[in-house]
DNA sequence: AACATTACTGACCAAACGGTCAAGTTTTTT
DNA sequence: AAAAAACTTGACCGTTTGGTCAGTAATGTT
């Protein structure tokens, strides 16, 4: 039962199958939707018979929900870098940077997390009122506070918040339509550091911060 | 064949209930995604039964393709909001009012869209390649004439054409996330207006524009 | 009134789906 | 080396799905 060859039990054959699963599920999940992603599919991505599939998971909801438990990890970690304790141009500096780079390795989770609010967050309501709330009231205050100083314009804090994730988010979950619109090829280095740069130009500009 | 009581063809019964078909489809689709929805829910939100509605629609896809056209040709035509003769800040400012405004009263439309997009625009890729690629090129190189002129920051045109997009359209597509966050309630229309303002505000500023 | 067209619908069907299971193989523990 | 635990999988099953169709009703035309 136990693994004699390394010490850690991150390596087991579990976690492996598990982890090459949720990745070909994720996949599946972001291009099909929920109903539209068939075990099958998810079995044939991930290069397994589908009941292996079922042996590690029960339901295809269980995949699912690791799944988009997996992106909501991965931004929350990412919203650490909004490090309040910088003031606020650094802050929202690397809060975009961080948020853009995730955009861009990421971009089939950040679909399926779309794609799960669209359709009204059935599985991850709990997620919403609990972190993503408390996170985003705490840096609300922040900024408001921000605001108060003097040290950035008078805007309302959750529409920068919801600005900020509308247009990192928009070039993951848009990337198809951004590609389309860029002769059909995906944004190479520079393209990806002038959509970085320019994000943050016209945010920081706008807020009444000097970009850096 | 022909109706007698009114000179004109658009409330024949066809189109009657045609269009009561497409927006209960247009509703259950951003609810459910494509393969989630299913022709018994659509005639079910119709009222109809479901080989009726197979009488006005040969397939689901069918039914499909019409609800992205429609809320695309929505789009098309609130693009012309954007008038570039107006000159950088009434256009742009214009054009984002009207993006505001089609998110409040199209929340369907533009969810059906976003999937779309997610799922790599099986249906509507030739809507990308053509209106749209058209559209946005044009409007990108007037945006470029205003910065030559020096009206402007220099901003990378498409990426400010993104940055609107995804902003206004956030408040369609992630309405849910936006309402947990808002204490489960809707936007009010204050809220609305503020929401409006702040986008117009952060991005003409954020362009080296005067918010109106 | 007779006819033609359009509108409507319950009953049905083949295909695809998520999930199960028994029978096997491999790996770990004793 | 034997027993136990974990892993693998082809075959199977009840349910749901998109779509069809034959028969009927309503409406418009002559």
């Amino acid at each position: 039962m136990k693994n004699n060859t390394v010490s850690f039990q991150k390596f087991t054959k579990r976690s492996q199958n598990q982890r090459i699963i949720l990745d070909a599920a994720e996949k599946v999940f972001a291009e099909a939707g929920f109903a539209g992603a068939t075990t099958q599919l998810i079995a044939d991505v991930a290069n397994l018979p589908k009941a292996n599939v079922h042996y590690y998971f029960k339901t295809k909801q269980d995949i699912y929900r690791q799944v988009v438990y997996n992106i909501f990890d991965i931004w929350m970690e990412a919203a650490s870098a909004f490090d309040t304790e910088l003031g606020p141009q650094e802050a929202l500096s690397r809060y975009i940077d961080k948020k853009m780079d995730l955009a861009r390795s990421h971009p089939y989770g950040s679909k399926v997390w779309a794609s799960e609010i669209i359709q009204g967050a059935p599985i991850i309501q709990d997620y919403l009122e609990g972190q993503l709330k408390e996170w985003s009231k705490d840096r609300s205050k922040h900024i408001q506070r921000w605001i108060d100083d003097g040290e950035m314009d008078a805007i309302d804090p959750e529409h920068l918040l919801y600005m900020i994730w509308s247009t990192t988010q928009h070039y993951a979950d848009f990337a198809h339509q951004i590609e389309t619109l860029n002769s059909g090829e995906p944004f190479s280095d520079t393209q990806w550091q002038t959509a970085k740069l320019s994000v943050k130009t016209i945010i920081l500009k706008g807020v009444g911060l000097s970009p850096t």
